[in-house]
DNA sequence: ATTAATGTTCAGAA
DNA sequence: TTTCTGAACATTAA
């Protein structure tokens, strides 16, 4: 579930337990569930890894980087019920890797869990992270989106705003939820072909997708009513006391207070918006 | 029993 | 070449 502004939370949340600290021991946890690494892999990463520092903890798009001193790093995808923690898990069986950290004569430790188990860790050398983390695969991340970068790539797609905004190729960060409140703040239809959007509309977009993803992280998030996501020491954000449109189908708009909230269904995902507000 | 859920990827078709 | 569709991954809750 994690878009941006939760990714951004936990790497927030963990940041000062991580930085500067040695790995005593990396494992997956005992649990049941269906093991996101071979034991192969995992012997060998530990190898690698056990005795180094960490140096950094950062964030690229939605995934979490723990960067070690020589450069190479475990990148974490939480994707849809994936957690950092430095304590409180919501569960047991779902803890699915442990790292276990020492500074001085303290430790403690830092556990990925995941729910669905959708979610992704693997560990790259310098290289191979740079490449990875590489606009081969990801495009400008959401937070330093300028006005030209935004006309440059809505320029390249004739698909829905609504659409574009997820290609994480086009921007990074932004995922189904945030398109939705983003668009509404922007006053731009969802179905709006991305490359005819006029530059008064693009330069709203650029505004609100900023203002969006920086209150939504002030705010540490979005947990939704399954609860699943939570910051770092399992408590809940609180944007999502914010949302204007997201899962507020039939009601109300906030904004004009006349318009009523429509669902509609874009490649398979559900959009909400005024069509009041939002009419182009 | 069925459906949908904040994500990504892949195959195959249009 | 780009875009679209459906399925897949695994789990839970309405």
């Amino acid at each position: 579930m994690p878009e941006l502004p939760e990714v951004e939370t936990m790497v927030r949340g963990i940041r000062d337990a991580v930085e500067g600290h040695s790995i005593t021991d990396f494992r997956r946890c005992p649990c049941a569930c269906k093991p996101i690494a071979t034991q192969p892999e995992m012997d060998e990463i530990r190898e690698l890894v056990v005795d180094r520092t960490i140096t950094k903890v950062w964030r690229r798009a939605k995934r979490v980087v723990l960067e070690l001193e020589d450069g190479s790093a475990f990148v974490i995808e939480p994707r849809m019920t994936g957690l950092m923690l430095l304590s409180d898990p919501p569960d047991i069986e779902h803890l699915r890797f442990q790292w276990e950290l020492q500074r001085g004569t303290k430790s403690h430790s830092v556990w990925f869990w995941d729910r669905r188990g959708l979610g992704t860790l693997k560990y790259f050398d310098k290289e191979q992270l740079a490449y990875v983390l590489g606009e081969t695969f990801l495009g400008p991340d959401a937070l330093d989106m300028t006005l030209p970068l935004w006309k440059q790539q809505l320029a390249k797609t004739t698909r829905e705003i609504k659409i574009a905004l997820l290609d994480q190729k086009l921007v990074a960060g932004i995922g189904n939820l945030y398109a939705s409140e983003i668009l509404h703040r922007a006053k731009i239809s969802p179905k709006t072909p991305a490359n005819r959007i006029s530059t008064t509309r693009i330069k709203r977009l650029a505004e609100c997708t900023d203002a969006i993803l920086r209150t939504a992280i002030k705010y540490e998030g979005s947990t939704l009513g399954d609860g699943t996501y939570r910051n770092a020491l399992n408590q809940d954000g609180s944007y999502q006391n914010e949302h204007r449109v997201y899962a507020r189908e039939k009601l109300t708009c906030p904004d004009c207070e006349t318009g009523v909230i429509k669902r509609i269904v874009q490649a398979q995902r559900s959009t909400f918006y005024c069509p009041r507000c939002q009419s182009r």
